[in-house]
DNA sequence: TAAGTTAGATGATGGTCATCATATTTGACT
DNA sequence: AGTCAAATATGATGACCATCATCTAACTTA
């Protein structure tokens, strides 16, 4: 049946959201496209009808994950630019973020499988990657220009690297001992909570 | 047709290792079982013969993998303690490394895949994770056993991190700016080639 | 309100893949 | 030498999946 363009214009915006959700928590591979349908209460014929192909939905949904991702550090930079670094890496190495795949950032979930697919996809994992670089540079504290984009480059790939080995550790104590350390080494401040055993 | 016991040992090596390269370039689900023993100059069927199922290949190969990556490590340590550090972030960052996706680092191309795949595959990963971390923690420069392995920790993350952000970005002048970044953080020395345009 | 357009449903197609069943060849052991 | 079992080959099976063709119903617009 057929249905308004406001709610045809909902579905497209449902479908992608939930095949974002889905390719970060189990990989493009993980999650077909009759499924991604289905999820956001629709059969899967519908689907060339928004989307060209797979990739397609693969490419808008990267984008729109990142787009998400660079609006949450925005704000937290226009919240309180002072303590906004710490707000970001905090929220980045948090657990919560952790345990919750699907609603974890694209760089920690879907980097490697993005740069195998190269094409459309890459291209917008990269605008994206330099767009979160571009609002880290604002509220890191160097001296020059270059000196605050390398800073925040240093600290992108941290953050990015700890939180995918500790999500790839099946020990939870390593997991947060991974965590623990990029953080404070990042922040110069201590663990919120107990960190000896 | 049989073969002799060595023949057929070899072959299983031929296997793991052929499916440890594949893996890392195409992922898991890149490569298909019939693909790899082709690759390693047999048929399909004799995979079993060999294996349980494709998740046990995928658990050796990854143990495998990592295995080497220690060995590479350790080999580094113990030519030039000293300078080893530098060596290690050296090669894990340099473009060589960059370029080839099938003889890069597991944990650089596989961790996301592998936090989903979750079981043996995991188990073996953290395991492997921990040996590259004693042995980076050997050549830190820190006072105390807790800060040199908290050191290492952050260099493997920075390290991760670089490699799979710098992979996946389409533009070879920030895949660069990111290695090089990462690379002169952690080194204090400034990039071996010229780096200013 | 009637015509035409379009979102979505149903179902089919062709391909890929992991796994298994069975056959064949030949090394290994008696 | 002869038997057994292991290693590999061939081929089949069943599942899944992306994509497409076709159909239906109802929104939109004139």
């Amino acid at each position: 049946m057929r249905v308004s363009k406001e709610q045809a214009a909902e579905n497209r915006a449902r479908i992608v959201e939930v095949a974002s959700r889905q390719f970060r928590q189990k990989g493009f591979g993980g999650i077909g496209v009759a499924d991604v349908m289905k999820q956001a209460g629709l059969t899967h014929g519908g689907f060339y009808g928004h989307f060209a192909s797979k990739d397609d939905l693969i490419a808008e949904s990267c984008d729109a994950a990142m787009k998400r991702s660079a609006e949450k550090w925005s704000q937290l930079v226009e919240q309180d630019r002072e303590s906004a670094l710490d707000a970001i890496i905090l929220s980045y190495l948090s657990k919560t973020h952790e345990g919750n795949l699907a609603n974890s950032c694209t760089m920690s979930m879907l980097a490697p499988d993005i740069a195998r697919h190269g094409g459309e996809v890459q291209a917008r994992f990269t605008e994206g990657t330099k767009r979160l670089l571009d609002i880290m540079s604002l509220v890191v504290d160097e001296p020059s220009q270059q000196a605050k984009r390398k800073k925040a480059l240093e600290i992108m790939a941290g953050l990015v690297g700890a939180v995918v080995l500790s999500r790839a550790s099946d020990d939870p104590d390593f997991a947060d001992e991974i965590l623990d350390a990029v953080r404070s080494g990042f922040q110069g401040s201590e663990p919120e909570s107990g960190n000896t055993p």
